[in-house]
DNA sequence: GGTGGGTATATAGGTTTCCTATATGACCCG
DNA sequence: CGGGTCATATAGGAAACCTATATACCCACC
């Protein structure tokens, strides 16, 4: 419904030269707001960790993060609670990372604030572009799920 | 045209928790493939100018930084050449911030790599999820301005 | 049953990207 | 022409990553 051209190449230009640098500004404009209880990248682990307990490493694919990233961040997780390390009985070098009660409620707790900010913010938006943007959420999953094959490849 | 429910409440929920997160993973993953010719925020920058020069406070408001970022910003792309200083003539205490001809050079070259990238991800994708993303990035871009205004105010 | 290659995590150390607080200098108004 | 305000610059530091490497465990094979 915009003026935009809508052949794969024009689509795809438009997406590598804009999503990328508003997805960070808008990132910047939310966190901005004092959240500061968790990052945004503490925030997608324990999400990735509300589903089952993973490995270090899996944590590292799934987050496309560094695997010692992965562990400095779920030291200072665990150190606050919100996570717990286990050593896998069957395998002595894995450590199982899962998310701890209190670490599910402080996840509820940022969302929650998140969710409101975005209340807020989206209020100009017309049913049609807010449905738009949730759809693209979900397709970005996909296009993440894309490059992380071809990287392992 | 996805299963997910499109009331409002359901729709902003979904972006608010999934969209910041998967945008920074999306980030790390092209950002790997060792572009290093320009961070994204230095790409956001130029992206900017190439409209018209601004001054430094127009470019932390739109790009949603702090002023001595971009002034640091600034420094580095003009040792760089990429960008030009200049203080305007009727107003002593502005700087005017322009794009130069190498920046130009050096953002097409960037952007055409990012496209290319993105051609080899989005090929799994149909056209109609492509069209989704594309229309989201432009939709974001509204997003922006509406978080932006609400901090003005 | 111990040695060696591969795998999972941890540690060390450094870089990049941002921030806050404050200094500097130019504008403007009484 | 002094005092407040506005635009930029400087100083210093914090956070979120990374690479290279160490450690500890698994497993297969002689």
């Amino acid at each position: 419904m915009t003026r935009s051209a809508h052949t794969r190449a024009d689509a795809t230009d438009l997406v590598a030269t804009t999503l990328l640098t508003r997805a960070s500004r808008l990132t910047r404009l939310l966190m901005r707001s004092g959240d500061r209880e968790l990052s945004r990248t503490e925030a997608g682990l324990l999400s990735t960790l509300l589903d089952r307990p993973r490995r270090i490493t899996e944590l590292a694919a799934t987050e496309a993060l560094a695997q010692p990233t992965v562990t400095q961040l779920v030291d200072k997780l665990e150190r606050r609670g919100l996570v717990v390390r286990e050593r896998s009985g069957t395998d002595g070098r894995v450590v199982l990372v899962s998310i701890s009660p209190s670490g599910r409620e402080r996840l509820d707790a940022v969302r929650a604030q998140l969710r409101a900010q975005m209340r807020e913010a989206v209020r100009e938006l017309g049913d049609d572009e807010l449905a738009e943007l949730a759809a693209a959420s979900e397709t970005l999953g996909r296009l993440i799920e894309a490059l992380q094959q071809r990287v392992n490849a």
